[in-house]
RNA sequence: GCACGGGUGGCAGAGCAGCUAUGCAAUGGACUGCAGAUCCAUGGACCCGGGUGCAAAUCCCGGCCCGUGCUCCA
């Protein structure tokens, strides 16, 4: 069966054809690191993980690039209100980013290219636009004018330019004072008194948001791609901006082949946000939830849906995980095969990755196959399934340190659990419940876990 | 207000005209002194109101509700 992508632009799935046979270019807007990264982000970058994954397991060689916007308004706020240079502010988040997804099994793309480092060509390409005819300068920057371009509006969000003048009419005054009209946006801006700048044709300035994405997609994949990908929030104007330019500058169209868009994570039903005092940082996540079982929760919902992430939701998601981690410890320890069906399992979840990666299928069959017993067959199965494609197993040699050390914790106990159990079983035998409970209460107050079996009682660590 | 997406059992999520998935949870049973684990079984849904069909969760119309966007938020 082919795989199907959902194309924002044409509002279906369709079949995947790249540009090359075997290759695709896929593009993921990045963060603006202003902050440590959050949940919203964490759901974004495993999603497009995923994407990446499957592909490579479907063969194709992908080209992935993801950018940081590390000059930006908020950027410069805080580098103010810190006294530090904006540098500093990106790359502490940054460094955040990285440490956050590492411990979320995100792979890396495979180029992070940063605004700072793409000046030159952002400027050539802001060069073009107004020879092209398609960019003015005003007051206080580069605009793009929209009207030398009409029909491209509204390709992702289905608005129209009037409708867009009706709705912000009244918000025009705030921004972009060198604007001829509010709908057209900022290609280069000019630097107030004190703010860190680039040379450029038109004085010292900084990129608009937009700019970027179209000059490092183009220098890095040339005028067209296969997939861009980003938040939902960024179909407009950002991803609709981006279209002006790249087509625009270019006179290529379509830029983007597919654009994928991954739906908004809430907590307890409300949208996450600062204001609402319910947003969460992934590294304050970590600190209540492994990373591994955070991906978990945040992959058990197709990546277009938006995610309601309630307590149990996520304490749901931490069981299966720790269901599956012991299911492939087990797995590995064993001798012979589980005679599961593995084929079945294998086929249907190729179907649902293929179905516009449906993780939510796919976690389900690997449900089926973590209940269907240890075997050295099931161990090579969640390693390719599990592990590979969606990146929810730790690594085999942290899996066996792991049991290992179960092992050596379990020995060191199981002579005083031992003698515990044996004077349980005697007051059992007895009838003497009272004592047999006290015993197990006590065993579960020091974390051994006792159960009573048909061939008598076994035990483990909590 | 306008645009786009969505409303399916307790939760997640397929199906997108007939065969009424699936996973978790729940319930009942087996096994247990009890608990747990395991096994077997079961019930339960299609936002509301109209319409078109022999037949609608699926198509059409009208509501309602939720999310996102409408100038720099993944």
């Amino acid at each position: 069966m082919a795989l199907m992508v959902y194309d924002t632009r044409s509002r279906e799935k369709r079949e995947l054809r790249t540009i090359e046979d075997g290759r695709v270019r896929m593009y993921v807007c990045g963060i603006t690191p202003y902050t440590p990264s959050h949940l919203g982000h964490a759901r974004c970058y495993l999603a497009f993980d995923v994407v990446h994954r499957w592909l490579e397991a479907s063969g194709y060689d992908v080209d992935y690039v993801q950018n940081f916007t590390d000059i930006d308004d908020k950027i410069l706020a805080i580098s103010d209100a810190e006294g530090v240079d904006y540098s500093e502010v990106a790359n502490r988040n940054i460094a955040d980013f990285y440490e956050v997804m590492d411990a979320m099994n995100v792979l890396r793309a495979d180029s992070y290219p940063r605004v700072t480092e793409t000046i030159p060509e952002i400027i050539d390409m802001v060069s073009t636009l107004i020879d092209k005819g398609h960019a003015y300068i005003g007051d206080d920057g580069v605009y793009f004018e929209i009207d030398t371009a009409p029909e491209k509006f509204g390709q992702l969000t289905g608005q129209t330019l009037e409708m867009v003048r009706a709705g912000a009419g009244g918000r025009v005054g705030d921004t972009g004072s060198g604007k001829r009209d509010h709908r057209d946006f900022a290609l280069w801006k000019l630097a107030k008194p004190g703010e860190p700048s680039w040379d450029s044709p038109w004085g010292a300035g900084r990129p608009g948001w937009h700019i970027e994405c179209s000059a490092m997609s183009l220098k890095h994949f040339g005028e067209q791609f296969d997939i861009h990908g980003g938040g939902h929030d960024l179909r407009f104007p950002h991803h609709e901006a981006e279209i002006f330019q790249s087509e625009c500058c270019t006179g290529r169209e379509p830029v983007v082949g597919y654009w994928m868009h991954n739906g908004f994570v809430n907590i307890d039903g409300e949208k996450m946000s600062k204001s609402l005092d319910n947003f969460w940082t992934v590294s304050e996540a970590f600190e209540r939830h492994h990373p591994l079982s955070l991906r978990y929760a945040l992959l058990s919902v197709p990546y277009r849906n938006p995610i309601d992430l309630t307590p149990e939701f996520i304490a749901d998601a931490g069981s299966h995980y720790g269901r599956l981690v012991s299911a492939y410890g087990a797995s590995l320890s064993a001798d012979g095969e589980s005679g599961a069906d593995l084929v079945g399992a294998s086929e249907r979840f190729t179907a649902a990755m293929d179905d516009d990666f449906n993780t939510r299928a796919a976690i389900i069959e690997i449900q089926g196959v973590v209940s269907s017993g240890a075997g050295t067959d099931v161990a090579v199965w969640l390693e390719s399934h599990a592990g590979d494609a969606l990146g929810l197993l730790p690594s085999r040699d942290e899996v066996l340190a792991t049991l290992a050390e179960t092992i050596s914790a379990k020995e060191e106990v199981a002579a005083a659990v031992e003698a515990l159990l044996a004077e349980r079983e005697t007051a059992r035998e007895g009838g003497d419940w009272t004592r047999a409970d006290e015993i197990r209460d006590e065993l579960t107050t020091i974390g051994v876990v006792v159960e009573d079996g048909p061939d008598g009682p076994t035990w483990h660590l909590a």
